[in-house]
DNA sequence: ACCATTCCATACGCCACAGTATGGAAAAGT
DNA sequence: ACTTTTCCATACTGTGGCGTATGGAATGGT
């Protein structure tokens, strides 16, 4: 479940290269290919569902819930880059889908605090698609350095303009 | 040069035989693999980077460059698709700093823009990143569907949606 | 003790693609 | 007319990954 360095890392030779197996062990546990990188794709996505309704639902705020997540982004380095690694294998047919319902439901929440927040359905689909592309704009141009990219404070400040420009006062 | 549906239709083989010709033929005219997807990369940024000065150095008003730069996005389909397809590539060692170069003129441009709208230098990266961004996860959000997603109507309502928002009034 | 099931390794066939070697036809130079 | 250069095809090697066949060791049930 350590694929954060790419979708592909779950060709079947090289895994069982990397861990001390062989072939033969593999397809002892697996029918094929496939059929591991269904089982993980299915075990993320409940986790992620899992972890967006306990994000959503610890805070009864609208206003506080959608600032949390946005300092998120910052924290949990390794799950932004799980999931960074799956955005950029969104051409796969088997991560296709899982991404799109992902985004539905992550959007979903999003505008539902924008509603809470007294904006119109259109309103907080807009709010929330422009957030969500944010998001994941930032992945995108993350993916595109090498580099560590932005230091620390120059980052904080980042995400404050971006709190006070998505979010309403 | 129309490799919109993937970097990957660069694979030698399968392009010969899309094209009449052989893989013979092929290295005849190109050293290998890599010097054709060099080549054509240069093109594209090279193209990009005109396109880029003519549009920035069109308009001299910056709110209205800056508007004319979001309606942009809802025009020229296939310049869009031909970005969105080296996005999905960003992991691919050529193409990666291609667009990390790409991403830096951009952003400056845009920068540059709402410097002229009266931003200091750190709120105007801070807008210029925050707007590409969300172009950037706009395209993302375009490469999980496959379905063509959003109605015009709803998409213009969006682009005004996000031109609110980002572009002070 | 015997047998079946579990788990893993070795070995094989298959395919797709990268790159090379070689030859041959057409065009161009002299 | 002869040779060279240009452009392309055929055929080969090599590599890497997917999937299968088969056997063997350990474990557990009876």
């Amino acid at each position: 479940m350590i694929a954060d360095q790419g979708v592909r890392a779950t060709a079947v030779e090289p895994l069982a290269r990397r861990m001390g197996i062989t072939k033969g062990s593999f397809y002892w546990h697996f029918a094929n290919r496939e059929s591991l990188l269904d089982q993980a794709l299915r075990r993320w996505e409940e986790h992620d569902s899992r972890n967006l309704n306990m994000a959503m639902g610890a805070i009864n705020e609208p206003r506080e819930r959608l600032i949390s997540l946005f300092r998120r982004v910052g924290r949990e380095r390794l799950t932004h880059r799980v999931f960074s690694a799956l955005c950029a294998a969104a051409d796969h047919p088997q991560v296709e889908p899982v991404l799109e319902r992902v985004a539905q439901r992550r959007m979903h929440h999003i505008a539902q605090a924008f509603s809470e927040l007294g904006f119109s359905p259109e309103q907080s689909a807009h709010r929330a698609r422009l957030t969500y592309t944010a998001y994941l704009g930032f992945l995108q141009l993350q993916r595109q350095h090498q580099a560590p990219h932005l230091d620390s404070r120059t980052f904080e400040a980042y995400i404050e303009h971006v709190i006070a420009t998505l979010v309403p006062a």
